[in-house]
DNA sequence: TACAAGGTTCTTTTT
DNA sequence: GAACCTTGTA
């Protein structure tokens, strides 16, 4: 049996023989094109990862071999698990990474032949939209026709098509579908916002999957190299690529063919996104020799989640046929919380892991809660830090969006690349210095009208003689500033130059000037940029590169590089030990031992925006596959009977998925469900339902004595219930006694703002009863 | 022009 | 309940 790997320190180990059959022939099935059809947990990233390991065994270079995946996170499970099979040093010779990041690297690289700078800029989707914002100001379109979120849509699904914009505009389909639809003018916002990129020295996600496949397709010499490296290429969760992303991928496979991809139709959870089940079905008729593989029998669930997973998807009409089965134990029947409400769900949810964790000896870090939604995060935090269970989010709001680390990002993207309108824009008046809108308004149009980027404007605005002299002042001097940070650029390391930035640009002193609780959570979060900042210097010294796509560089356009696409701030936790929560497509390819699938109603699972279509039901219905399955040994539901949604409160019906599942596999724990459908919005019924219980532990209230000072705004009511709800305050306060501060806030009868109560479900009870007031 | 307060709208999911 | 936009005032 073959052993090897064991002079990077790591056990020599007889892989084949950890594999069943079918796994051993795909693992050894390396030449040629190969399609693994993968059902949860078969074992596709042990597959995967010991292909790897059979590739370098037989005496292939890691850097001939490409390895994509989808998301950081599944780039990150593999990275490790590669890692640990073929030792570090030979994974870091690895290419593997996600669709984006590779592709950004070999853009960089490769920028010149396309047009842009080596430097150039990535813009999120809030830069994106941003700028379709202005572009359909500039035109003066109408921008309740043309919001942003809908131009971003046509625009990404156009690129994902590879349907360039002077294709998109003459082609006579689109144009009538877009006349149809009242926006005409789409195709040309389409071109503006390209050329606007273009000279910005930016793009967009989708550019870098659309620049990569012109760069294969128009430099032939190019595409060789590639062709030519990359010998053995890996395709991780192929079921969720789009139509450009296999553009590439038979592009690159064309010298070698040796491409491999792995999928499962019946986890295709990114349709939303441009991708297709058809990349599997063209891939067959593409490569009419490949061999097939199906894994079949699961190893990482219970017969009884297994049940209830097939049980789910067998009721979807579009599938590749499979059996999924295991040889695991019966396990737990899988229980079903019914709450009564959002908090009490968390409730649940909180007693039932404490409990599980006592019995059982589950680790924290063995609970997993997955949503459908990063909103329904909030409640679930707060009952379990009532419990005491230490919890790490998982996405959601990442680091990298928040405000502050935006404004300093925009200052160094700015240093780094002086075209980046976007970020320009961020930070031309920010902090402060006597820049206004009128001014700037001027200098995009001049930018607009001449077709030259903004900075070109900045820098030239004494040839203006529009602005007045005071503007004048402010902007050279802001663009002499922008410039010295960029002189420092060869000179200064990244931490050190992001240092000088933040100080010289007023940003921090801004920031720490700030004492409110919001503010110095702000200045809290600047400093742990900068501890990342510092921490990727040290590691760049120190000579580590996760893989071949990166260099050693520590300068601060190298650290933008890297950071542009990492959605999260993972700083070495020394703390793992924590329940994960995190959103249902974030948690694909993941497994945990117990999981818990929440707030299964209506509208929310399934989302509102696909239960009216069959094809975005099954998509639901797949993403619910997709959870269950996560589980390996315990399987929690629940829902709640209502929940507040945009600070209303909103009665939910049981979802449909709760339903399709036979009650034999379930055991319900809980309040009924709602049987009658209920009136959506209406006014303050449920209120009533539950006063009395809510006054019982409306008078707890008083009792917290270190309760923190913050006033948070908790609920809008109508003005003309505001003289109620006031007095509705003051009997409330009568009753509770001094514990309890409450006050209209500032914005005067519209908002309610509740001091001196720490936590968010206890200000919600107080507005709860205050509300009460109004109708008793 | 800067800032505060008021008003409005919105939410799937990821790179 | 946040982000975003608009209006009013100094």
């Amino acid at each position: 049996m073959q052993t090897l790997f064991d002079q990077d320190g790591v056990q020599g180990f007889e892989y084949l023989n950890e594999l069943n059959d079918i796994q051993r022939e795909a693992v050894e099935t390396t030449e040629g094109p190969v399609i693994i059809i993968a059902g949860p947990g078969s074992g596709k990233t042990r597959v995967l990862t010991y292909r790897i390991a059979h590739l370098i065994n037989k005496g292939i270079a890691p850097w001939e071999i490409l390895s994509l995946t989808f998301t950081n996170k599944a780039a990150k499970e593999m990275k490790e698990r590669i890692q640990h099979i073929v030792g570090e040093e030979k994974a870091r010779q690895l290419f593997m990474g996600t669709f984006h990041s590779v592709f950004s690297r070999i853009l960089r690289i490769e920028a010149e032949h396309i047009g842009y700078p080596t430097n150039y800029t990535i813009y999120d989707t809030e830069d994106t939209k941003n700028l379709l914002k202005t572009i359909v100001k500039e035109k003066n379109l109408n921008s309740d026709l043309y919001s942003p979120g809908l131009l971003y849509g046509r625009i990404s699904n156009a690129k994902n098509l590879l349907i360039t914009p002077d294709q998109y505009l003459q082609d006579q389909r689109i144009k009538d579908n877009d006349a149809a639809a009242k926006r005409p003018r789409i195709g040309e916002i389409y071109k503006t916002y390209a050329t606007r990129c273009q000279r910005a020295g930016a793009m967009d996600f989708d550019d870098l999957l659309v620049q990569m496949n012109l760069l294969l397709n128009q430099h032939p010499t190019i595409a060789a190299k590639y062709q030519k490296r990359f010998r053995y290429l890996l395709i991780d969760e192929f079921q969720d690529t789009n139509h450009v992303q296999y553009s590439i991928v038979k592009q690159l496979a064309k010298q070698w063919g040796n491409v491999c991809v792995v999928g499962d139709d019946a986890q295709s959870i990114y349709a939303f996104r441009g991708a297709t089940i058809e990349n599997i079905l063209n891939f067959k008729r593409d490569y009419p020799h490949s061999k097939e593989f199906k894994l079949e029998q699961n190893y990482r669930s219970t017969k009884n989640i297994i049940k209830i997973a097939n049980g789910i998807i067998e009721r979807n009409s579009n599938q590749i046929p499979k059996t999924i089965w295991t040889s695991n134990d019966d396990g737990q029947k899988t229980k079903l919380f019914r709450a009564a409400n959002d908090t009490e769900e968390g409730r649940l949810i909180a007693d039932s892991i404490f409990v599980e964790r006592l019995r059982n000896h589950f680790q924290n870090e063995d609970f997993a809660i997955l949503y459908r939604t990063n909103a329904q995060s909030r409640v679930i935090e707060e009952a379990l830090r009532k419990r005491g269970i230490p919890y790490k989010v998982m996405g959601g709001l990442s680091f990298y969006q928040r405000k502050e680390i935006k404004d300093l990002m925009a200052y160094c993207r700015l240093t780094v690349n002086h075209r980046d309108e976007e970020a320009l824009r961020r930070v031309i008046n920010y902090p402060a210095r006597g820049i206004g809108k009128k001014t700037l308004d001027k200098v995009f149009q001049f930018a607009a009208d001449r077709e030259i980027s903004a900075w070109e404007v900045v820098t030239h605005i004494h040839q203006f003689t529009s602005f007045t002299a005071r503007a004048k002042q402010a902007i050279s001097a802001f663009a002499a500033m922008i410039m010295r940070f960029a002189q420092q650029l060869p000179v200064l390391n990244a931490y050190e130059l992001a240092d000088r930035i933040g100080k010289d640009s007023g940003l921090l002193t801004k920031l720490f000037d700030d004492k409110s609780n919001e503010g110095i959570a702000r200045y809290e979060n600047i400093q742990e940029l900068y501890n990342s900042i510092q921490e990727f210097v040290d590691n760049k010294e120190a000579g580590v590169v996760n893989d071949a796509t990166e260099d050693t560089s520590t300068s601060l356009g190298a650290y933008l590089q890297e950071v542009s696409l990492v959605t999260d701030l993972e700083g070495d936790d020394e703390n793992t030990d924590r329940v994960k929560m995190m959103t249902i497509h974030a948690a694909k390819g993941l497994e945990f031992p117990c999981v818990y699938v929440i707030g299964l109603e209506e509208d929310l699972f399934p989302s509102k925006m696909s239960s009216k279509s069959i094809t975005g039901l099954e998509e639901e219905r797949r993403l619910f596959y997709v959870a269950v399955t996560r589980a390996k040994q315990k399987l929690f539901l629940s829902n709640a009977n209502q929940r507040y949604r945009h600070g209303k409160i909103l009665y939910c019906q049981t979802s449909r998925f709760i339903e399709e599942i036979s009650p034999f596999h379930i055991e319900e724990i809980g309040r009924k469900p709602n049987t009658s459908r209920l009136p959506n919005n209406s006014s303050y019924q449920g209120f009533k339902d539950s006063i009395k219980g809510n006054i019982r532990s409306a008078k707890q209230l008083n009792q917290r004595k270190n309760a923190n000072k913050s006033a948070a705004p908790i609920g809008d009511f109508k003005p003309s219930d505001a003289s109620a709800i006031k007095e509705g305050l003051s009997v409330a306060h009568q009753l509770f006694g001094e514990g309890l501060v409450a006050k209209i806030d500032g914005r005067g009868d519209k908002r309610i703002a509740i001091v001196n109560f720490m936590d968010y479900g206890e200000k919600r009870l107080l507005l709860k009863f205050a509300k009460l007031m109004v109708l008793s």
